[in-house]
DNA sequence: AACCAGGCTGCGC
DNA sequence: GCGCAGCATGGT
């Protein structure tokens, strides 16, 4: 074996994978976000880490990461790696906390602006958490839509605790979102006890038909050439429109363009921020877009980040 | 107890 | 193409 490599084995079979973070990136601010106050069945944080079950092979595979000095360390806890898997759970972190971006410019524009000028050092580091798997984007946003938060995180709960994949470690549960096939044989029925209104039970379940029948993947998005097309490829189902797209579009391929119009925590921050005063100044809003371009969809992701509860903003 | 919530569809113009 | 009613259901 000519490519015999001995720290790769080391790493390997330690199951530990390091990752150096970028500069502009704060891990303790990624972690707050995701755990803001809300009630996420898909992850765990507690002292400081993340820990979260994904599939990449055909056994799942639960990991844990923590911060140490200047990488993140990542701790296999349950489940085994391939040699192939060690740098796709590796980029899965990356995109996770897209860490690939540089915020410099970003902040850049942040500072020029009189009632966002606060950002860069109040929310310092903070970078716009992704969800990589374009089917969960889709039905978290499909849940999401028109009722609060609170509320649809219960119903995703409910969701993945019924059909996602479970496993136990350390006296605590893990699920993995469930996948197209198991939400693509299900009837409207099934989701009504769980408080599915009529509606949002038959978009979810159209939707992971059309995931499960190969009609939509992330791949197939990634192939079109522009941004319209791949907008016009997701509302094209039925319970999909342009915020649901868009919210998708932001969160799995991480589009800058991708401005989830009309969403209502968006156009609460616009008006504490006093950049709108009436909900209806579209025309207002998309000028103050213009002046953000490239960034768009990170500063939606930081106009959100500005809402949660002045209790949980750090000093 | 009214009003709101990280909207969408279908209809009438 | 644009505006708007109707929807469905828990939170505050």
């Amino acid at each position: 074996m000519n490519n015999y490599s001995p720290l790769r084995t080391f790493v390997f079979m330690c199951a530990m994978i390091q990752i150096v973070k970028p500069a502009i990136f704060s891990f303790r601010e990624c972690l707050w976000f995701l755990d803001r106050g809300y009630d996420d069945c898909l992850f765990r944080i507690s002292d400081g880490t993340v820990t979260k079950l994904i599939q990449l092979g055909t056994e799942p595979v639960l990991f844990r990461i923590r911060e140490a000095g200047d990488h993140l360390q990542v701790e296999i806890l349950k489940g085994k790696l391939s040699e192939e898997q060690v740098p796709q759970l590796r980029d899965y972190i990356i995109e996770w906390f897209d860490m690939h971006q540089d915020l410099g410019p970003f902040y850049t524009l942040l500072q020029k602006d009189k009632m966002l000028q606060y950002m860069p050092k109040d929310f310092e580091g903070l970078r716009l958490i992704s969800i990589a798997d374009l089917f969960e984007a889709l039905c978290w946003s499909i849940i999401g839509q028109q009722i609060n938060l609170t509320f649809a995180y219960k119903l995703k709960r409910r969701l993945v605790e019924a059909y996602g994949t479970a496993i136990e470690h350390d006296g605590h549960v893990y699920h993995l979102f469930p996948s197209p096939h198991i939400l693509a044989s299900l009837s409207v029925e099934d989701l009504r006890p769980m408080q599915y209104s009529q509606s949002k039970a038959k978009y979810l379940i159209g939707i992971a038909q059309a995931f499960a029948s190969n009609q939509l993947n992330k791949e197939m998005l990634l192939a079109l050439p522009d941004f319209h097309s791949k907008q016009q490829a997701l509302t094209a189902h039925k319970g999909i429109g342009i915020w649901t797209a868009n919210y998708a579009l932001m969160k799995t391929l991480r589009l800058a363009e991708a401005i989830p119009y009309g969403d209502v925590g968006l156009l609460k921050a616009l008006e504490t921020h006093n950049i709108i005063k009436e909900r209806t100044e579209s025309e207002k809003i998309n000028r103050f877009f213009k002046k953000y371009k490239g960034w768009e969809t990170y500063l939606v992701f930081y106009l959100w980040r500005s809402l949660a509860a002045p209790a949980f903003h750090k000093k």
